[in-house]
DNA sequence: CAATATCCGTCCATTTTACGGACTAATTGA
DNA sequence: TCAATTAGTCCGTAAAATGGACGGATATTG
């Protein structure tokens, strides 16, 4: 039955399991801490059961994928991690960027995340924590969620040209309902965000967790990565709000710089 | 044609396009600071131009391999990368091994490496650098070669069983050409680390350093990991080997006890 | 503690997907 | 400028992957 895939656009050919074997490692990712259970992915993934058990089968075998053997529940492998160290040294963005996170830590007191889009993704790279008392881990490194959820990654995709953002957000649609939030709201707070030139926002599943967050662009001018503040709503006023804002562009803009040298 | 893939005993089925694409993967990793061309990659994978091609497309596509433009080499991508930082969290090896290499790294001057099993491959993913003056960094973080290669690897193969290390010398005899060993020299080495309880030799690439190395255990008692100590030929006399072995083992015995409490 | 509902894992006939031989384009290098 | 090497593409064919259906394990409920 051609159920005639309304995916994407970009249609490769010849990669059909391939592609749905990163889906399956990306969806596994997205929910790393707490592992997936098959079925689970079967439905996020929109793959029949079958053909998720046999690819994890192989995953597992080939150590990208672990399976607990009590619970069943699978989550990523040690060739992922071994990859990721394999793969550091090309991906410097986290160096760069440490010590602007560090002054914007000292400067605001509060939690600074470091954001790098990753497809339809965003996937949080660093984190450094402010000396406020009250913290608002609001995201562990590693965690990945649609791109257009976080603050920074809504930074993200108000810097991108307007068609792509409808792509993006017609996409990640359904997705977005697991993580509470509605697909026009977040277009019409990606176009806010267009206007200030920074992003900024309650989080929608932790309520008095306001966060402000600003894009980072490579080279070629598309935003690829984005820093973000995070705090307790009530120090997040809104003339703080924008003083924070202004902080985040300056540290951008020589991050920005370095990013031409270094890449 | 039917090859009849004298490949590996456990044939899994429904998943060959997965299967090599990993194993491209890791073909990738194991070069990834020069790069790999495109026919590289299909003589060493074993595998057809054309399907080496329209895979890597997909993974580039896909973020997990990336080309560079001008030499059209291809290096493990930012997702990967990213799959890393996810998993980091449940393969806390590195962190129990950290004091350790701090300890011997101290007690020796001298270079300490640990080294993860990956199948049929052996994985760099710590080091530590002593303080005598002339370093010998016969391995990077993220490194990543043929079971059998490395002094931390020969440790990892001689604790395995007999015929396991036979199969593992079958399947990889090709690939030690290219690190300029032989197997069967290969063999009589592990026998005589099994003998020792270390494994110890000249590096065969690089003349005048020696190492020194201890296998891991799991809770289960297979060997998965292994810690070693890399030095100017000149250091290592013999019995500052034993010294250093010694050293290693009373520093494992520990890691074993931690690792039981810890996974 | 049956009975029942879920979910995991496997089988196998069918068909779509991926394979790879052959060709073209781009790049190197002599 | 021309040969040699490598990258990238096309497409008919065959084999690999798909997924509906079933058996078995584990959790849940009455």
């Amino acid at each position: 039955m051609p159920k005639k895939s309304t995916d994407d656009a970009s249609r490769l050919t010849g990669t059909q399991s391939i592609e749905r074997a990163l889906l399956l490692l990306r969806e596994i990712a997205a929910h790393n801490r707490s592992g997936s259970r098959l079925l689970d992915l079967a439905t996020r993934t929109h793959l029949q059961r079958p053909t998720v058990h046999r690819m994890l089968k192989c995953l597992t075998h080939e150590g990208m994928v672990q399976q607990d053997a009590d619970s069943h529940r699978y989550y990523l492998g040690s060739m992922a991690f071994e990859l990721g160290l394999t793969a550091a040294p090309r991906f410097n963005l986290r160096e760069i960027c440490h010590p602007a996170m560090v002054r914007i830590a000292e400067a605001t007191g509060d939690t600074v995340f470091l954001t790098q889009r990753s497809g339809p993704d965003a996937v949080c790279i660093d984190r450094h924590e402010g000396t406020f008392p009250i913290k608002t881990f609001t995201l562990d490194i590693g965690m990945r969620r649609p791109l257009g959820v976080g603050t920074g990654s809504l930074a993200i995709v108000a810097a991108l040209p307007d068609d792509e953002i409808q792509n993006i957000f017609n996409s990640n649609q359904t997705r977005f309902e697991e993580y509470g939030v509605s697909g026009p709201s977040l277009l019409t707070q990606a176009h806010k965000a267009q206007k200030l030139g920074y992003s900024m926002r309650e989080a929608p599943t932790l309520a008095g967790v306001r966060s402000v967050g600003h894009s980072i662009r490579n080279q070629s001018g598309t935003a690829f990565a984005a820093l973000s503040v995070s705090s307790i709503s009530s120090r997040m006023t809104e003339k703080r709000v924008t003083e924070i804002a202004v902080l985040l562009k300056n540290e951008v803009r020589l991050i920005e710089k370095q990013l031409i040298n270094a890449m």
